[in-house]
DNA sequence: GCCAACGTTGGC
DNA sequence: GCCAACGTTGGC
């Protein structure tokens, strides 16, 4: 299995909107960027992501499951991007900050940080397990 | 095919 | 609201 990361703009997509989906899951569309859809790309049915909150909470407030592996991104005109299907999985208890992770040497590498406009990113299992305990799971 | 101009993302 | 980073566009 897989982990990766996920954002969103609470404003535009946000976790509570994802939670109230419920287990059928929801597109995750919208994306528009050529390294972003490699990620999608690579994403497997019952692989884990990340949700982080951009702009507003800067955190990662939950995880979702990948339930539909990628299909051609219908509100792309151009048809030259995909999106895959996720459902909310589980909130973290305690969300990890933007912040959290920046005071944080283990996490120097990530792409959260390194890459930070890359909206779908992987994290390493190490990364993964490291923020799981910090969110209390 | 290079590169300047421009647009978008996202942290601050 | 500003600006840095970076992707995309378009003139040459």
């Amino acid at each position: 299995m897989n982990y990766w990361l996920v954002k969103s703009e609470p404003d535009a997509w946000s976790w509570q909107q994802q939670v109230a989906s419920g287990a059928r899951g929801e597109a995750w569309n919208g994306v528009r960027n050529h390294a972003a859809k490699l990620n999608l790309m690579r994403m497997k049915k019952g692989d884990q992501a990340f949700f982080y909150h951009s702009n507003i909470g800067k955190e990662i407030v939950g995880i979702v499951e990948i339930v539909r592996e990628h299909y051609p991104d219908p509100t792309d005109k151009s048809g030259k991007f995909v999106c895959v299907d996720v459902k909310a999985l589980k909130a973290l208890p305690k969300p990890v900050t933007l912040a959290a992770i920046k005071a944080d040497p283990r996490f120097a590498e990530m792409a959260l940080i390194k890459l930070s406009r890359l909206s779908v990113q992987p994290v390493t299992a190490t990364d993964w397990k490291a923020l799981c305990k910090m969110g209390g799971l």
